[in-house]
DNA sequence: GCCGTTTTCGGCCCGACTGTTTTCAGTCG
């Protein structure tokens, strides 16, 4: 798929556009195109093949040309001109939170400075405050950005965010003055990774509420206090927190405006100005003339009513066509937590969890599973004391014993390595003695594209394979995802009925939203998969049923929703 | 550069905060 790589270039162009001072709305066109093209389920190889290019909104005749050359050639000559027509550095300034395009080109016409290491030295040295419309205030804010991006914390996982706003939201409850209070933003949309928090609250008094927020303990660095809106930096985890008071009759169009995504707000207002009316963060207000009326708002659900559409869930807020939809009223029923009857990935202590076999037989039953796999890894797995075939027996008499007295059924499984050729780790005579067979890639994740995609689907063909856990092997901070055609081991993935994994680990999300909603489209049945390796672990699941709503799963796309008969007989392939 | 129940030109979402300014431009979300 080069959807990536034809969003980046478009992303890119923009920036470079906004450094040049071009029309403002030609850089809006390359930027929405680039969002709408890296949201895309289908690779754009297919857009091409079927002429339906145009068909992306924000594609026009242009752009449609130019994602044919990238495509075709691999390069964009106009891409490469604007290249040469703006250093490399000078883009990567605008990374500097603060600076803005007018700046960074004031500066560099100034000073023909070029790169933040001339910035900060510049800055350091007192130089730009010589410029037009630069004093010692701009120059302190540029060098504070220039630390804050050095310590880089540009997005964290979902879990460690979703902590830090638990954090600030207890503290802002112990106040009087608080009224409702909520987390907006990505965070709120469940997205799989978080920039910073947005933290919505009603309040008569937000002065008020405004001095305590600054002065809580969690606050490092204050970056802007005004009456409805403030930012800070929390020490921990130097994450961005954004507080937001309104009065109680604006909370539901503020909670909508913070919530996002931006491309989902303009969807929403240009379907306003159709009605005649106008959306901000205070309210829906009709319009006629230079009259504007309050007319929606106070709770999130009126304002859809208003305009006449089903109510979308935040998970989905994204712009990938849930505003048609919802106007069709054809959403799709989304996963729910109570949907799920079971979790397919929990290590036990036979290799490298902490649990018992009993122990995760009470742990499923609280859970209120009706079944749970116990999946240890294979022998070849040493350094997470992978289970000789001797070993491999001793749990399954273990699990016999403990399903006898069990409410939970425990599906005696494993985690079974697939090798740099597409075998598994054990012989087939003990493969089929497995009740679910996990299969996944643990080592050669450098191996090129074709081997690797080759690998997967022939881990598909094995016919004792019921499940390919983190199919793309991505871990947050670890390492990227590794180079494989998923769209090649989806189809092999439908064609021998193997599910592929949302891995609900935190730093895995693997496969993501997008990925997820491409193998549903594919006819591939998604699994949950907690990875749990202590017994805690089992609650992450809920990351997992985000990602798989943010995919647009329902119920009956995902193997944990099967009750246990069902699945015994689907497990039987 | 896109787009159309104001349709092939002339629009394009909306508001808060900051810093540098005397009324506003730049940046951000």
């Amino acid at each position: 798929m080069k959807n990536q790589e034809v969003s980046r270039i478009f992303r890119d162009i923009a920036t470079i556009l906004e450094l040049k001072g071009d029309n403002p709305f030609r850089i809006r066109a390359y930027a929405r195109a680039a969002l709408n093209i890296e949201s895309l389920s289908d690779p754009i190889e297919n857009y091409i093949a079927s002429d339906t290019l145009t068909s992306i909104p924000g594609i026009g005749a242009d752009l449609a040309e130019k994602i044919k050359e990238i495509v075709e050639t691999g390069r964009l000559k106009y891409y490469a001109d604007l290249q040469k027509e703006v250093p490399r550095g000078l883009v990567a300034m605008l990374g500097v939170p603060g600076l803005g395009p007018k700046t960074a080109k004031a500066i560099r016409d100034a000073l023909k400075i070029e790169s933040i290491e001339e910035l900060e030295r510049a800055a350091k040295a007192g130089k730009l405050a010589s410029i037009e419309g630069i004093r010692e205030k701009t120059q302190g804010n540029i060098l504070k950005g220039i630390a804050l991006i050095k310590q880089a914390s540009a997005r964290m996982p979902l879990s460690f965010a979703q902590e830090v706003a638990d954090s600030f939201i207890t503290e802002l409850k112990k106040n009087k003055e608080v009224g409702k209070i909520e987390a907006a933003g990505s965070l709120r949309r469940r997205k799989d990774t978080v920039r910073d928090i947005d933290i919505l609250i009603s309040s008569g008094q937000p002065g008020k509420v405004m001095g305590k927020f600054v002065k809580l303990p969690q606050v490092k660095e204050v970056l802007a206090q005004g009456e409805t809106k403030s930012s800070v930096i929390s020490g921990e985890n130097n994450i961005q927190v954004d507080l937001r008071v309104v009065s109680d009759a604006q909370f539901g169009s503020a909670l909508m405006y913070f919530t996002g995504s931006k491309e989902f707000n303009i969807k929403m207002r240009q379907l306003a100005i159709k009605h005649n009316c106008k959306i901000n963060e205070y309210g829906v207000f009709s319009v006629s003339g230079k009259k504007e009326k309050w007319v929606s708002g106070k709770e999130e659900k009126d304002i859809f009513s208003f305009l006449k559409m089903a109510y979308i869930e935040p998970e989905l807020r994204e712009d990938r066509g849930e505003v048609e939809a919802a106007l069709k009223n054809s959403l799709p029923d989304l996963l729910e937590l109570k949907d799920i009857k079971g979790d397919f990935h929990v290590h036990s202590r036979y290799s490298d969890g902490a649990a018992q076999i009993s122990e995760i037989a009470q742990a499923a039953q609280i859970s209120g599973y009706q079944y749970i796999g116990v999946c240890d890894h294979s022998m070849s797995l040493k350094i997470a004391n992978g289970l000789s075939i001797k070993e491999v027996h001793q749990k399954q008499e273990e699990i016999r014993r403990v399903n006898k007295k069990s409410k939970t059924r425990l599906l005696f499984g494993a985690e079974i390595d697939i090798d740099s050729d597409g075998r598994l780790d054990y012989p087939e005579s003990v493969l089929a003695e497995f009740d679910l067979v996990v299969a996944a890639i643990h080592t050669g994740f450098k191996q090129s594209r074709s081997q690797l995609t080759k690998r997967m689907v022939k881990a598909c063909q094995n016919k004792y394979v019921h499940i390919i856990a983190h199919p793309t092997g991505k871990l947050w901070g670890v390492r990227d995802a590794y180079e494989v055609d998923l769209d090649e081991v989806f189809k092999a993935a439908a064609e021998h009925r193997v599910a592929m994994e949302i891995n609900c680990h935190p730093q895995r999300i693997d496969l993501n939203d997008i990925n997820a909603m491409r193998a549903k489209k594919l006819g591939v049945k998604i699994s949950l998969g907690t990875d749990s390796h202590i017994l805690e672990q089992l609650s992450i699941m809920n990351l997992g049923i985000s990602t798989a709503r943010r995919g647009w799963l329902t119920k009956n796309d995902v193997l944990n929703c099967m009750d246990l008969e069902e699945l015994m007989r689907w497990l039987k392939k």
